[in-house]
DNA sequence: CAAAATATGATAGTATTACTATTATATTTG
DNA sequence: CAAATATAATAGTAATACTATCATATTTTG
């Protein structure tokens, strides 16, 4: 599994960037660093200027890569989910019950991501982090139809998509399998934070884990009686 | 009831504001002109000077009352849960059919809000479509420990807590009270939110609403059997 | 291999933001 | 009426989010 992830290549919305990071060693620099630095200061207090000096590059040329962190959130939002999406259709691919599949879904979906797969420049255990602290500011935002317009969000939705129809395969009467799903996929990051920051408004510790909450609250929901 | 609302006072914590709001003409303007403008700038480029200006005022009388935008939010955000708070105690208060309390609790906690009460400089309406765009930047900072302890969120903290122990009061057995109450608060705003700018991600629309879903949501997974 | 094209780096400059400080002028209160 | 307090006006600072220009290094290709 992980040798085939590091083959597979997520494939980005080329109007998130204006230069494939990919495409350079500056690229996969500034991607690289840009996680660590997010991942520590936090969106807010993350500036170009200070990745520039950070990988002993400059403020200019990581601007020739994207346009604003803005732009870059996105894309490190865009790789996080596509990269949980081919976990999913990998993992879940010629299942034949879709009950079981549907459990492996909520269970790549919500669990925490523990380990670095060390073959790229991306490390996904910060990534998942920065995305469970900023991902909802990439769309809280008076920009955001536009930017749906454009495309930059195709990925979550899709994802969003595809776990609405293993609902469905599930229960076709259940009326809400599109809601239900978004709100697996955002309350999976939110009941992760809960867990670090407000103890007192969840239950998911070291021993209840998000996974388990939503794999009830999913398999309830959809119960015929 | 809206009479009612008329005369209660929202406590919020004072270390949230500099000078009270409350407690002048110029800084209930402040909070009238500041919820008009985040709600049309959005947050991001709502700024005190141009708040200033708006109400004829100036930046520094406004940094006279709080001491950043972001602190403005918080006090905003802690009126609106308090609101809201108030409107559950009323309703609520005294039902002994524990199912019907909860039934109610899940309408006033997703319902939209639609109509101004007209008595206050306080626009609910616009206020309760800010919280939607803006809530969850109030929390996602690296600072949020520090003005967790602060008491920046107790409102917020309590009614999840309300929720919870009606959850409870359901059905004693469930094992995930909290989880439930805070993905049904969070869940609500984003549901919203997906309605008008993600429609492929939700089902609720016009003839669908977040409170049919939750409902549904709540109540099944309170099933015993 | 030389010329051309491209990528990167260094520096400087601009408008805006998020404040702080100071002083002047109203307004309220004792 | 004097003193205290609130508000307004103005100026100033450091940082941010860029844009522009030019120099230099590296790569491509004819």
């Amino acid at each position: 599994m992980e040798q085939l992830l590091q083959s597979v290549r997520i494939h980005i919305n080329e109007k998130i960037y204006i230069k494939d990071p990919e495409s350079s060693d500056l690229g996969k620099r500034i991607v690289e660093e840009s996680i660590r630095m997010i991942h520590n200061l936090g969106f807010e207090k993350f500036t170009f200027r200070k990745l520039g000096a950070s990988i002993g590059s400059n403020e200019s040329s990581v601007y020739r890569y994207f346009e604003n962190k803005h732009k870059l959130l996105l894309y490190l939002a865009s790789w996080y989910w596509g990269w949980l999406e081919y976990q999913l259709v990998f993992s879940t691919n010629n299942m034949p019950d879709v009950r079981k599949k549907l459990k492996t879904a909520i269970e790549i979906m919500t669990r925490e991501v523990k380990e670095d797969s060390a073959f790229s420049h991306i490390n996904e255990v910060q990534l998942n982090k920065i995305v469970i602290n900023e991902y909802s500011k990439s769309y809280l935002s008076k920009e955001v139809d536009g930017e749906n317009k454009e495309g930059y969000f195709v990925i979550y939705k899709r994802l969003v998509n595809r776990i609405s129809k293993m609902i469905g395969a599930v229960n076709k009467g259940y009326p809400y399998p599109s809601s239900l799903a978004s709100t697996l996929l955002e309350g999976a990051l939110h009941q992760h934070f809960l867990k670090e920051h407000f103890t007192t408004m969840t239950d998911c510790d070291e021993s209840t884990t998000p996974t388990e909450f939503f794999t009830h609250l999913v398999f309830n929901a959809l119960k015929t009686k």
